[in-house]
RNA sequence: GGGCGGGUAGCUCAGGGGUUAGAGCACUACUCUGAUAAAGUAGGGGUCGAAGGUUCAAAUCCUUCUCCGCCCA
């Protein structure tokens, strides 16, 4: 016996039952150790940050991530998984900052690093239980009791030995980076926090006029250096110039929005390939893009004459703000590889040396990411504050200035603006440019500025010392490993994934923070000497160390206080002051999820690289990039295979969710309502994994009615029949040749088991899910209903037998199938299908092994030919639903104007079913309808295929019809009073002529459908439901029974 | 501002040069209902984001633009 299934279902409870269940079978554990010794799956968990509780994107990520160890586990594979948490980094230090009250760096110092570091690290792990609980509802399958957590020391300790590895290799260097800078928070801010702060602003728009060298060229013999120095070109293009323009001054006219930036130019830019007009004006000539002209606006110019940039390049021109003048340090970008960006350049770079009365001279060069959309076409080069700006100024030998604006954003040296805060100074720049001639034009404009989300101070960009990976030095590799792993979608592999590694630049991997991995570096105090460490063994190994015998802790300020002697000049080695970017912690986790190799060398060595990882799209140049990177540098190959790249998840208006906006739906209220399969089903076959997707319960909910309630009922169905037959799988006896419609079912069924297999070989559940659902529809809807009066009727023959058998046969398949979709549902179905009959069954679902199609069942030319079936009985419908013919009234024939001489085969071989399910006698197919014949005869036709109806009605089949009538209402009322399905009845009625007729003579037929005993003609007994009826214009007491059993 | 993805019925999505563009949900009407929260039949609902181009033929290919999302500035 099977335990009797309601139709009126909860999920949400069915599936607590089930975890209660799963937890005292331990069976996530058994599913896993049961394949111990199979050949390795491997995922990599991506750790989240448990600062605060998961939603429905965590939900996405965790299913998807469940989805396919789950599917490999049932192939064979052993798939032991782990949890991670991500710990570090400045978000979690923003929260602790804004529980404290803290506003800046200088607030953490004061409050004390040891007591800031322990409150992030309570904060981190605040909603972990939140977390769990999660996970576990959502049926995600992974170890969250061994979680590796990114701020062990153990984690910490392989951070460490895979900086030491670079470290050797040459591929970590301390260099320049502009980076958003707060000049109020002092910090630079990740490219995370800056893209929270982008606000409209009005900023200054100005044209600025360089002075072209002019003089020098005028100069004894200059030309001829020029020549030497520089080539040909330059200098005849000198001549040139000096020869078109005479006595007045020429002009480079450049644009920028940031004036206070302009002492800091070192440098203008040109498009290579543009044309550049000279313009001559009254007093001067001004040089700039020719398809820029007319936006600027040139009036009282005239054009006298065509360049291209290429021309110009190497021209000079005079500094608008002189450093020397104004006691600022100026430093040479040639000499940062061999010296450092520290060494101050004494006199200027360029290397012609200059006569001129202390004025020197900057350089035009191109530049390919010059724009000819707005400005001049010449741009300002200051590269201490602008990211291009300092990549030109490192390939072009730049001078470098920077020293005359502070951290805090003031303006230093002796400028008439010094002491003011650079916007403040802005004013003033073009005041003092103004009194002498050199700004052509000041507007204000309107555009996107970054400002610092915490404190709205504009945020400046400027060029700071940081730690770099040299990932450029695996370029060719990091892009190579990259064709190795197979992306879903396919797209992001050469789109955004590709495109990052083709423009790949160094890892600026340092960070000026407290609550990271410390960088392992040690610096000596006296001669700069500098040290990287790979293991805490090293640490306490090292001559004269202090500080490192009671540490308990890795994190600063502990590590802070371990010193050593430094192994040349005997002075004191210090820790440098920075941590590292998280990202670099959670992409160690391949290697520091082991504490390898300090530990665990087998356990890495077997699980490295990951078969599948799954995260969201904006991972790209997160984790994703960060795993890549570190696993290519420490191993020369890619540590994962396959890839889903989630889409994100809208709201069901398509905007994204925030609690400010309200709109955010909470992974709880769906799986309260709906239950944790109905949220799984949905995320996996809604849309494919890499779409964006809206999101809302009701969806959810569709799902439910759609798919889950139809699986569930077919189940029911069989169950409650199965039982009423005492049905046992183990003892039924299948027949040599099945009836048609149990193998075109078993054929879909196998070509469903292939279909979905293949899906999800390819990472697509999305597929597999959409088959799935079509054959749970298709069974329902047609084997089921084709099939009721197999199961219903009384013999127990050997057709009986095959529908149970198929029947019984799908369902168990399905189940198993469903598994790693649905492992709620299918563990249920499971246990009732087959652990109560066969107690030596693998204990859950998730230990069987996933079906294999047996191909040989699987008949192309009966699925068509049932498809036939369908569309004629569907057009039969139609038919009769035109006439008002109801299907209960059977009718003598049906006519089928088929297409082709198959299709009339294969109706004449499949008539009964369409006989059945249009309740007609025969089946006749013709070449032509004849409308004229009989005009009244409903129609209906598709394709070509035409289907007409007899409606004819003959005394008999109007008999018929009553009798079919009868024992629907006669059923209707044995559900109205209670009666159990198998109860069986006595019927008693009162009524005319034709009920009493119809009753004698479809006396077998009625007692069968209604389980009646006796069909008796009278007024009911006492205890009787009775009903009146009016059929056909009479009235008629129909009454029912129930007899003991 | 740049890159990637998307825009097809009220909603969620298929289709990716070849009849009259589809499915499910929702809606309307009718039917059916002893497995079903279902099912059936019919219906309304589309300038396939816009404009150009290629072609005998474009939702589909090309160009430009536009809107949404993500990433980056």
């Amino acid at each position: 016996m099977f335990k009797p299934v309601t139709s009126k279902v909860s999920f949400p409870e069915l599936e607590r039952r089930i975890l209660t269940f799963w937890k005292e079978k331990r069976a996530f554990e058994k599913s896993v150790e049961q394949r111990q010794g199979a050949p390795l799956y491997v995922l990599y968990d991506g750790p989240p940050t448990a600062n605060a509780s998961p939603g429905i994107h965590h939900v996405l990520a965790r299913v998807f991530k469940d989805i396919f160890p789950r599917y490999k586990t049932m192939k064979g594979y052993y798939v032991p998984r782990g949890a991670g948490w991500d710990t570090h980094g400045l978000p979690v230090e923003l929260e602790v900052e804004n529980e404290l009250g803290l506003k800046s760096k200088p607030d953490i110092e004061k409050y004390g690093i040891a007591e800031f570091n322990s409150r992030c690290r309570q904060n981190v792990l605040k909603y972990v239980k939140e977390w769990e609980e999660l996970t576990d509802r959502i049926g995600f399958w992974i170890d969250m009791e061994h979680p590796y957590i990114t701020f062990d020391n153990s984690y910490i300790e392989t951070c460490w030995w895979i900086i030491k590895q670079l470290w050797d290799k040459k591929l970590i260097y301390q260099g320049y980076k502009v980076t958003p800078h707060c000049p109020r928070c002092e910090t630079s801010l990740s490219s995370h926090e800056v893209a929270l702060g982008y606000e409209e602003a009005d900023d200054p728009s100005i044209y600025v006029k360089f002075e072209t060298a002019k003089s020098l060229y005028t100069s004894t013999g200059f030309l001829d250096k020029l020549r030497k120095g520089y080539g040909d070109r330059e200098a005849d293009f000198a001549e040139w110039l000096l020869e078109l323009v005479g006595d007045k001054p020429v002009y480079l006219l450049a644009w920028t929005t940031t004036p206070w930036t302009l002492p800091g130019n070192t440098a203008l830019a040109v498009a290579p390939d543009a044309e550049y007009s000279v313009m001559e004006g009254k007093n001067d000539y001004l040089i700039m893009a020719s398809a820029l002209v007319f936006m600027v606006g040139l009036e009282g110019y005239r054009e006298v004459a065509r360049v291209e940039g290429s021309s110009l390049v190497e021209l000079r021109y005079k500094p608008l703000f002189n450093p020397f003048d104004f006691e600022v340090p100026v430093r040479r970008m040639d000499t940062w590889e061999e010296k450092g960006p520290w060494e101050e350049a004494k006199e200027p770079s360029a290397d012609i040396n200059w006569a001129e009365g202390g004025v020197f001279n900057y350089p035009v060069i191109a530049g390919d990411f010059v724009s000819l959309e707005d400005g001049t076409g010449i741009v300002h080069i200051a590269p201490a504050f602008g990211d291009v700006d300092f990549e030109v100024g490192m390939d072009k030998w730049l001078d470098f200035v920077r020293d005359y604006v502070d951290l805090e954003g003031v303006v230093q040296g002796t400028y008439r603006f010094a002491g003011l805060f650079v916007k403040e100074a802005d004013p003033l720049i073009l005041e003092d440019l103004g009194s002498r001639g050199l700004l052509y034009r000041s507007e204000t404009i309107r555009h996107t500025y970054p400002f610092c989300w915490r404190c709205a101070t504009p945020l400046l960009y400027y060029a700071k010392p940081s730690w770099y990976i040299r990932t450029t030095a695996k370029k060719e590799r990091l892009i190579s490993g990259n064709e190795e792993i197979n992306w879903y979608p396919e797209y992001i592999k050469r789109g955004r994934f590709g495109d990052w590694l083709n423009n790949n630049v160094d890892w600026a991997f340092s960070r000026e923070r407290y609550w990271g991995t410390p960088l392992p570096i040690w610096r000596c105090q006296g001669c700069s000497r500098e040290e990287c460490i790979g293991s805490v063994d090293e640490l306490k190994g090292k001559q004269g160390v202090t500080g490192v015998s009671q540490l308990t802790d890795l994190h600063r300020p502990y590590i802070d206080e371990v010193t050593y002697d430094c192994p040349e000049c005997k002075q004191e080695m210090r820790r440098v002051a920075e941590v590292i970017d998280c990202w670099f912690d959670s992409g160690a986790m391949p290697f520091a999820q082991w504490h390898y190799p300090f530990e665990n060398r087998d356990i890495f060595q077997s699980r490295f690289p990951a078969d599948y990882i799954c995260e969201a799209v904006d991972q790209t140049r997160g984790w994703f990039y960060s795993l890549h990177a570190i696993s290519i540098l420490i191993e020369e190959q890619p540590c994962f295979r396959n890839v889903i790249c989630l889409g994100h998840i809208l709201d069901s208006a398509g905007e994204k969710m925030s609690k400010s906006k309200g709109n955010v739906v909470t992974p709880e209220e769906v799986l309260d309502s709906s239950g944790a399969d109905a949220l799984r089903w949905y995320l996996y076959t809604s849309s494919p994994p890499g779409n964006v997707r809206r999101f809302s319960k009701q969806y959810v909910d569709e799902v439910v009615r759609k798919f889950l309630l139809t699986l569930w009922n077919t189940y029911s169905f069989f169950v409650t029949y199965a039982n009423i037959d005492k049905f046992d799988p183990r003892t039924a006896v299948t027949p040599e040749s099945l009836p048609e419609l149990d193998r075109w079912i078993l054929s879909e069924l196998n070509q469903l088991v292939d279909g979905v297999t293949r899906a999800l070989d390819e990472y697509d559940p999305t597929g597999a899910g959409r088959k799935l659902e079509d054959f749970v529809q298709a069974l329902s809807n047609w084997y089921v209903r084709r099939s009721r009066r197999r199961f219903w009727k009384s013999e127990n023959d050997t057709d009986k037998q095959a529908a149970y058998t198929t029947l019984y046969d799908c369902l168990v398949t399905l189940a198993r199938l469903l598994a790693p979709f649905i492992p709620f549902i299918a563990e249920e179905m499971y246990q009732n299908l087959v652990r109560v009959v066969d107690e030596g069954a693998p204990e859950s679902v998730h230990f069987t092994d996933y079906p294999q199609a047996d191909l040989s069942k699987i008949d192309e030319k009966l699925s068509s030919a049932t498809h036939l079936v369908m569309t004629v009985s569907s057009l039969g419908r139609s038919a009769r639903a035109r006439a008002s013919l109801k299907v209960r009234q059977p009718l003598a024939k049906v006519l089928v104007r088929v297409r082709t001489e198959r299709e009339k085969e294969i109706l004449r071989q499949m008539a009964p079913q369409v006989l059945d399910e249009l309740n007609v006698k025969e089946l006749h197919t013709v070449d032509r309808i004849q409308t004229d014949e009989h005009p009244d005869w409903p129609v209906a036709e598709e394709g070509g295929l035409e289907v007409m109806l007899d409606s004819d009605i003959t005394p008999e089949l109007a008999d018929e019809g009553m009798a079919r009538e009868l024992v629907h209402r006669l059923q209707t009322m044995r559900k109205q009073a209670g009666f159990d399905i198998a109860d069986y009845i006595e019927t008693c009625y009162q009524g005319g002529e034709s009920i009493k007729r119809v009753m004698n003579e479809f006396a077998s037929y009625i007692k069968q459908e209604t389980l009646s005993r006796a069909l008796v003609e009278g007024s009911p007994p006492d205890d009787a439901f009775v009903k009146s009826h009016v059929l056909e214009g009479n009235e008629v007491t129909l009454a029912v029974k129930r007899l003991s059993r």
